[in-house]
DNA sequence: CTGAGTGCAAAGGCTTTGCAAACCA
DNA sequence: TGGTTTGCAAAGCCTTTGCACTCAG
């Protein structure tokens, strides 16, 4: 039985073709993707599956926590299995998206806790800038 | 003069009501505001701008780096004057924002740099959870 | 006066909803 | 079989664009 249809089962949703390509797509890539990636991967692999399918996907699998949904002010959504704490670093020129882990916000929360009364249950936090290639 | 001529002069921006206007509201109002928001208060202030006008008025002020543009997960942007480095607790309850400054991410920044080459120019960083009220 | 700013209408991009057909369990 | 999932069409938001009119300098 292949991991996907594991995660899935695991989740309680059923295993369709579309649900098990997604999952495939999103554990092969390394940077978050929009719908539109997601649909022309699936397309290039010759599984057709409609836009408005792969939303209701999305949103199953973010009800399950499955995946995470992430803004960098593109004024659209991206997505990427939720997984350990980590942050991205994106570049502003080429448009290249970095994974950076192992930050130490734990010990910001815990002030934050503090100093403002607020639970912290999550949090977003992205760096704008140049990559290497791109600072040449 | 009032400070907000003063703001838009110092930009090269024409002086005019409705830009004086949003200036107000963007100073007076702490929490990061949507398009709407602002159209209902200059409404209620009987200055009367469209939509369309206030979205040329936040991209002219964002080029001129008066404001930050930024974005909670809700799928639209809002806007603030751009000032000190903060940052927000955004409540998911009800909604509720608030800024959080003096976080020590600098650190964090020169260990990108050093690490993974990349050239930080700003970042962004957002907690969710619950506010105190919230909470109970 | 003259270029910049504004209002209105329309279009564009991303996302959601409705409903019938197809599919998984 | 029975309830989910999918496809297609349409609609809903947020945002941008086009063009004529108005206004600030």
């Amino acid at each position: 039985m292949s991991d996907y249809k594991h995660i899935l089962q695991k989740a309680n949703l059923k295993v369709t073709h579309a649900r098990e390509a997604v999952l495939m797509y999103l554990t092969e890539t390394d940077a978050p993707v929009d719908v539109l990636n997601i649909v022309a991967w699936l397309g290039q692999k010759n599984i057709n599956v409609d836009k408005v399918t792969v939303y209701r996907i999305l949103d199953a699998f973010y009800k399950k926590r499955i995946i995470d949904r992430i803004e960098f002010g593109e004024g659209k959504f991206r997505y990427e299995l939720s997984g350990s704490d980590h942050h991205h670093l994106i570049c502003e020129q080429c448009g290249n998206i970095e994974d950076i882990s192992d930050c130490n916000i734990g010990i910001l929360e815990k002030e934050i806790a503090k100093k403002k009364h607020f639970l912290v249950k999550r949090h977003a936090l992205e760096f704008y800038g140049l990559c290497q290639n791109c600072q040449r």
